[in-house]
DNA sequence: GCTAAATTACACTTTTGGGTGTAAAAATAA
DNA sequence: TTATTTTTACACCCAAAAGTGTAATTTAGC
């Protein structure tokens, strides 16, 4: 008769995770080893080969947990007294902040190599992360209700918002590194009186 | 007295470049081998070697290559006589034009994928791809002469235009492959609306 | 045809790194 | 304490692949 003895792993598990993740961002996925990874998390190798049976498999655990921690919706409520622009330069910040953390831009230039570079592994990745729901659809339907927008499509104004944003504070700022202060408000405001000039009622 | 005898060694040099873009589509970079290189442009790794000293200078030479042949400006010359808005949308056309293009959207896909995982790479691109003027900044320039367009600061105008596509047709496409044709038509005619609302004269 | 340059075949070195097998040691629930 | 699980140390395997040295062979300019 065997009896599950089931014991608790999560420390040595989540000390390779931490590891992994640190090392992936310093060295990038292909060129960190499995023993830097071990040495890193004080574990064996084989220690981590008995949590994780690969190097992909690992790496898609420290997607799914760092797509688990940043996933706390930031939700900004809509403010009839407050004025449009700056509710949604709030939105812009959710972006523009991303861009000024190095480490999380550092992450994402290693997780978004390897996604374009490994197509199998994008796949995996893919299919562990749910299109959450954007709080920026909720805000605009809230100021449409309340007239001061005028949208059609509530998904569409939320991709032409999102797309300015997102090229210039995501996509560049992920080959480029992150922009200058004065400069980041100026393409900010210009982009929300954009937005604005297309959906504000008059 | 060494007298020199150049001889005409670019077309080996350039069966060697077309394998390799050929490879680095099919298989990335890292997975493609000096070996399956050779073996595709009918050359032995030794020449291969002789031309290109390493891997990654074969890379740069490949960037290069592919900059060069697509570095014709498509200029769109302004017409005062047609509307803003369809003479924008031929701009746009030129980024949809890319993510509609399977070829290029691989090789941009990897040329990406490489150069966010190999900093050093992507440095030695980056100094041998100069920023040559945009089409759009002259189009525009014309349109605000003509009293069509009011714009401030001309650059920040066409940043807001490309941010959006770039966004939508470029990086996305990158991740997800190509947009169905009709909601392309859609997106395309909202951001070039949005691009209007802003700086078209009443 | 002569000659130097370019190319080839091929064997070889070397490094790297993913992944495994195993037996001993450490930890932990009961 | 005991029984079971987890972890460790460590030796190994193995495949892939970058890059080199060399001598023979082909090519092309003159």
């Amino acid at each position: 008769m065997s009896q599950t003895k089931p014991r608790d792993t999560s420390k040595k598990r989540n000390a390779i995770l931490d590891a992994a993740i640190e090392c992936f961002i310093e060295q990038g996925f292909e060129r960190t080893s499995m023993d830097y990874i071990a040495e890193k998390a004080h574990a064996s190798k084989r220690t981590v080969y008995n949590h994780f049976a690969s190097k992909e498999l690992l790496f898609d655990a420290v997607i799914a947990r760092f797509v688990l921690a940043n996933e706390e919706q930031k939700q900004i409520d809509y403010n009839p007294e407050a004025s449009l622009i700056s509710q949604l330069r709030q939105f812009a910040q959710l972006k523009i902040s991303i861009s000024e953390d190095a480490k999380q831009l550092s992450f994402m230039r290693m997780a978004f190599g390897v996604l374009l570079t490994h197509p199998e592994i994008a796949e995996q990745v893919m299919k562990n992360t749910d299109k959450s729901e954007d709080g920026l659809h909720i805000w605009l339907q809230a100021a449409v209700n309340d007239g001061k927008l005028a949208i059609q499509d509530i998904a569409m104004a939320a991709e032409v918002f999102w797309s300015m944003f997102s090229a210039t504070f995501f996509w560049m700022a992920l080959l480029q590194g992150p922009h200058e202060k004065a400069r980041t408000e100026q393409i900010t405001q210009e982009y929300l009186e954009t937005f604005l000039a297309k959906y504000q009622v008059n």
